[in-house]
RNA sequence: GGCCUGGUAGUUCAGUUGGUUAGAACGCCGCCCUGUCACGGCGGAGGUCGUGGGUUCGAGCCCCAUUCAGGUCGCCA
């Protein structure tokens, strides 16, 4: 029978024991026991850190007793005098006091855990996810669920000083088959009918500004029923906001001013304003991704005018048929990047979608290069002096479409900086700007909303919407931080006629227009002020903050890349009787 | 759905060309120890080598399939 804590009120956390002479109650878990016989030591753990409980020949017989049948997790509490130490711990915050311990309860025993509750662990995720509870206990863990609070906690403070109003919207909504896929839920009084959970509060925030709530903040849950990655869980957090009366400029900056604040209060960081600005078009032609990675250079160079009339038929056909020729150079990566290095480097170039990597490697007086007997002499150096490639660098070219050289050169950029260990630990936040409105879906052949439907194009693009659809860039903008999209907004449409014609343009008919938004064009047309919003990643911003590898690790309980959790063993199968009060009968289902 | 990587005591790993009884460290259990804090000393327990099949006189090791986990591409308005 474990004992109870009656008689006793903890007065201090563990780390945050102090006052010599002072008696105190202190509860935890037990991080470590050091017996020496006469003579024991606990390390008392919470979430706040650690205390050293000590047992010796002044302490009561019991007490010392109880004290060396302790284990590891043991959960305990203790009153005792709180002393100076002999030779004091500089590892720990209370390292240069401990508790001497008149009255010690073993509150609860506990197993051997599957694996030592101790930082720097290197035991298997998969483990540490089933055990999640007992992973949770560790204070690296620990700080990183902290630091997520600190975060909305800011959020909410700066928000609600800025005049936003936190209103909840539905997790029940309408199903709305664009973009991703929707988590579906069933219900026992609408047979046949499916509920979605949100992948965003969009048309709810949207609506909000239609009520005349001007700013609104939720700390909202959205979901996504697609494929994970380390920075993407099925289900995330999003502090989504959207404000009234405003233009692009205002909800930057209002953003920004949320980025500042947060940084210096939790990290204390300096983040200075304005944060820097680049269009989508930029993006794509100097580093290939719509959220580059500003910490390292080694941008994208276009060598096409150099190579479209030389013997190496690679390079001039690209150009000839409406593609391009372009190449990343790796300033002094000569010495990492071997031949073999560079020809793995190529095997992955063709993973995602490349034909071949043409590379310069410039180690001694002459450079080698995978195409020289194509070239002439003055030709090879055209392309080094436009590369900026010089001796000791290595360039890395790729001839194909303009989208494929982009992308791949993109990806290598980041493996190669990796490699060269170039990458400076700072924090490069970006916005990315003017994104195309439009974007080809090669599956549909038609075009499709690169945000969403409901995003503003700029002004001076509402004029060749008809005619050049490709060119209308709109009012969006990404938020993006060491490469990783951190938030994502608009300006919305709040004009009627506008609305219908970019669905139209779209290739919705009125017929799809009126069953999927048909409550909010109608909402428009009762009037609504100009506005716009966000949405900016919680466990993303957490990840950075905490310079965290992946969602998981700030993630209380999160799911593993095939959407379960290993804890529950989430999601399984039910039962026939309450699918039959769905209305649902399984067909054969994928083994 | 494609590609890549991994799975051997509780944990992290080693395991030679396929060859006797599969090892180490940490953890765990027991005994000893009055100043430990990576405590120390002595002793001990602990293995379906992810699963199934195949090759072989013989498989942790080779082959095939499968499963689980991770990364990534597709996907993520």
């Amino acid at each position: 029978m474990a004992e109870t804590m009656k008689g006793l009120k903890r007065t201090h956390y563990c780390g945050e024991v102090e006052g010599v002479g002072k008696e105190v109650v202190v509860g935890g878990f037990v991080q470590k026991i050091r017996d020496k016989g006469k003579l024991v030591f606990i390390d008392l753990r919470d979430r706040t850190g650690i205390v050293q409980l000590t047992f010796n020949d002044k302490t009561d017989r019991d007490v010392f007793e109880k004290a060396s049948r302790c284990r590891s997790e043991y959960v305990l509490m203790a009153k005792g005098i709180v002393e100076k130490r002999e030779s004091p711990n500089p590892e720990l915050k209370t390292g240069d006091i401990e508790i001497f311990v008149t009255d010690l309860r073993i509150l609860a025993k506990a197993q051997t855990p599957p694996f030592e509750i101790v930082d720097g662990t290197n035991t298997n995720e998969e483990l540490r996810l089933k055990y999640r509870y007992l992973d949770l206990r560790r204070q690296e863990l620990q700080k990183n669920i902290i630091m997520r609070h600190k975060i909305a906690k800011v959020a909410r403070e700066y928000y609600y000083e800025n005049g936003f109003i936190e209103i909840e919207t539905p997790m029940l909504i309408k199903s709305t088959p664009e973009g991703a896929r929707d988590y579906l839920v069933p219900s026992r009084v609408h047979n046949g009918k499916f509920y979605a959970l949100p992948q965003s509060p969009q048309i709810y925030k949207q609506l909000l500004m239609v009520s005349g709530y001007d700013r609104y903040i939720q700390i909202a849950r959205c979901f996504r029923d697609e494929d994970l990655r380390a920075d993407r869980q099925p289900e995330f957090t999003q502090i989504d906001l959207e404000m009234s009366f405003v233009d692009v400029d205002d909800i930057l900056e209002m953003n920004e001013g949320f980025i500042k604040r947060l940084f210096k209060e939790v990290l204390d960081v300096d983040i200075p304003l304005p944060l820097p600005r680049m269009t989508y078009n930029d993006a794509m032609e100097k580093y290939g991704t719509d959220k580059p990675d500003t910490r390292f250079g080694m941008e994208i160079t276009d060598i096409s005018e150099e190579v479209k009339n030389c013997g190496f038929s690679v390079f001039a056909d690209a150009v000839a048929s409406g593609g391009s020729v372009r190449g990343i150079v790796a300033k002094g990566g000569a010495g990492k990047l071997t031949r073999k290095e560079i020809d793995k480097l190529g095997e992955h170039a063709k993973g995602i979608g490349a034909k071949g990597l043409a590379y310069i490697r410039w180690v001694d007086d002459a450079p080698t290069c995978s195409f020289a007997k194509f070239m002439s002499e003055d030709e090879l150096k055209a392309i080094l002096s436009k590369l900026g490639c010089e001796k000791g660098d290595v360039a890395l070219i790729v001839a194909d479409k303009n989208k494929t050289v982009l992308s791949v050169l993109g990806a290598l950029r980041l493996i190669v900086a990796k490699q060269l260990e170039i990458i400076p630990d700072t924090f490069n936040f970006l916005w990315i700007t003017e994104f195309p409105f439009f974007e080809w879906d090669e599956e549909t052949g038609s075009w499709a909303a690169m945000h969403h439907p409901f995003t503003m194009p700029m002004d001076e693009c509402l004029e060749y919407l008809d005619t050049d659809p490709g060119a209308v860039r709109a009012k969006a903008y990404d938020l993006v931080l060491n490469g990783i999209e951190l938030s994502s907004g608009s300006i919305r449409i709040t004009d009627y006629e506008l609305q219908q014609r970019m669905f139209r343009s779209l290739g919705l008919s009125d017929e799809e227009i009126e069953a999927k938004f048909g409550f909010l064009v109608e909402a428009y047309k009762y009037g609504a002020p100009p506005h716009g919003g966000a949405g900016i990643g919680l466990d993303r911003l957490a990840m950075m903050m905490c310079r965290a590898e992946s969602l998981r690790d700030v993630t209380a309980f999160p799911k593993v890349q095939n959407a379960s959790e290993l804890m529950s063993s989430c999601p399984s199968p039910v039962d026939k009787a309450s699918l039959d009060v769905l209305g649902i009968e399984l067909k054969e289902t994928k083994k």
